[in-house]
DNA sequence: AAAAAACAACTAAAAAATTAGTTTAAACGA
DNA sequence: TCGTTTAAACTAATTTTTTAGTTGTTTTTT
């Protein structure tokens, strides 16, 4: 799997959450300052060149759509993350945010209760 | 806090490891294929310039230490990990394991164990 | 002391990422 | 039908990141 930059993965977001949208859609939804929209023309199309969005026709236009689901690339980004800052292990990360107070110990045990009954 | 990029992070991750070190020895870790021992050089004044790392004179050179701890830009990258994927929260991040069996249940509760121990 | 070696600072070049203008083709309205 | 608009493809410019050469200074060696 392919690393997303920074511009890439802001708009793959937007993708993801709209599961299709045409390059005008995206700009819209993009935060001030916008860029031009041959920008966003143009990043979509990267993403489309790594494999990561297709598109189809759509009246006169094209609809983009994820190809790579948000899950693959999560866990793939946080695979990376837990490798170099966790030495690997997911236990490092519970137990880094347990003690940086981030959460606590009765927040873990509902966590912990509620993927017990998703089961 | 600043964004690192690739060539920095895996710079400072060394600088991590080993508390001090001279570009001499930040180029021995890096593996092969090792860049110009310039290049080592320049990364590391930027990661100066950005305010992560300082340099005292030892001998006739400098070491270089990190002055932004390993455990605070984690919290940093974590906080746009859970944010961009997570949607904002640490339970969704640890359900997100345990449904992609990264994780199961039982190790969970052994990682609460551990913790609570420690507490 | 002179030559060689070591090292940081400076500079620059190359590569990658970001941004956006121009062109081209198609669809639409008058 | 004939501009006018719209949208994608292409191209190019700019910025950021990465890489490394050159210079100048200090230290070491002979």
């Amino acid at each position: 799997m392919k690393n997303l930059t920074k511009a890439e993965e802001q708009i793959i977001q937007i993708l993801w959450q709209r599961d299709k949208a045409s390059v005008k859609e995206v700009l819209a939804r993009l935060p001030e300052p916008k860029p031009a929209i041959t920008t966003v023309s143009t990043i979509i199309r990267i993403l489309e060149s790594k494999g990561f969005v297709a598109h189809e026709q759509v009246g006169r236009g094209f609809v983009y759509f994820p190809i790579v689901k948000k899950e693959d690339y999560t866990k793939f980004s946080m695979r990376k993350m837990i490798n170099n800052y966790f030495d690997g292990s997911f236990k490092n990360l519970v137990s880094f945010f347990a003690k940086n107070e981030d959460i606590d110990v009765q927040e873990l045990e509902e966590i912990l209760k509620e993927i017990k009954k998703e089961k």
